[in-house]
DNA sequence: AAAATGATCCTT
DNA sequence: AGGATCATTTTC
């Protein structure tokens, strides 16, 4: 199956994140391999999207890396507890990315639910706090390229349009009159949906 | 140097 | 509806 290069990311957010839904997300590790489908996605558009980290142009030790070209990682912890995983888009010094917001599980389930500590398939992957503890995915992706041999997308049928749902983003209420832009897509009827 | 703040999750 | 929990960011 063909992977998905650093050169599909270096596009606009947008375009990239609607392309994103039904793509499939691998992490191998110690020679566990997890394979998940990509159900919900939010986009950060720029140094004018109020709800970026890189609103204004703001450069700080964290987010240093969304101004790199598109196709890299962008991973940060999150009340100090968890961590969120983000994909650098368009070109170097264009603070864009995509958010993973939630994912469906298609391999390696059993290994999902141990590193999640559950035991049913409820609140596995629907968030994306949950969905970087089940993969095991940390700071150390962080800046790191989709090209890598431990964390990668593999290109799958692109969606239908009429499939995707578009809302406005969570949990962003500092945004102000960008909190309601509809960046949030997530596929039709999916039950690994974050909640809300 | 100190205070405030989360692109969240879990429990009540 | 509120608490956990702490690195990063902002303010003094």
């Amino acid at each position: 199956m063909e992977r998905l290069e650093e050169k599909f990311f270096q596009r606009p957010a947008k375009k990239v994140a609607l392309e994103l839904l039904g793509q499939y997300l691998v992490r191998k590790h110690s020679g566990v391999k997890l394979v998940v489908k990509i159900v919900e996605v939010e986009g950060y558009v720029g140094p004018k999207d109020k709800a970026s980290h890189a609103y204004g142009g703001r450069r700080t030790k964290r987010n240093s890396v969304m101004y790199q070209r598109g196709g890299v990682f962008y991973v940060y912890k999150i009340y100090g507890l968890y961590h969120c995983l983000n994909i650098v888009t368009g070109l170097k010094d264009d603070p864009q990315a995509v958010l993973i917001r939630a994912v469906e599980p298609i391999e390696g389930v059993e290994q999902l639910l141990k590193n999640r500590n559950i035991g049913t398939e409820k609140n596995l992957t629907n968030g994306p706090g949950k969905l970087t503890q089940a993969m095991e995915i940390d700071l150390n992706f962080n800046s790191q390229s989709v090209e890598n041999k431990e964390l990668y997308l593999l290109k799958r049928e692109k969606v239908k349009i009429n499939q995707i749902v578009k809302v406005p983003r969570i949990n962003i209420d500092y945004a102000e009159e960008c909190k309601d832009l509809p960046l949030r897509f997530y596929l039709k009827g999916n039950k690994f949906i974050s909640a809300k």
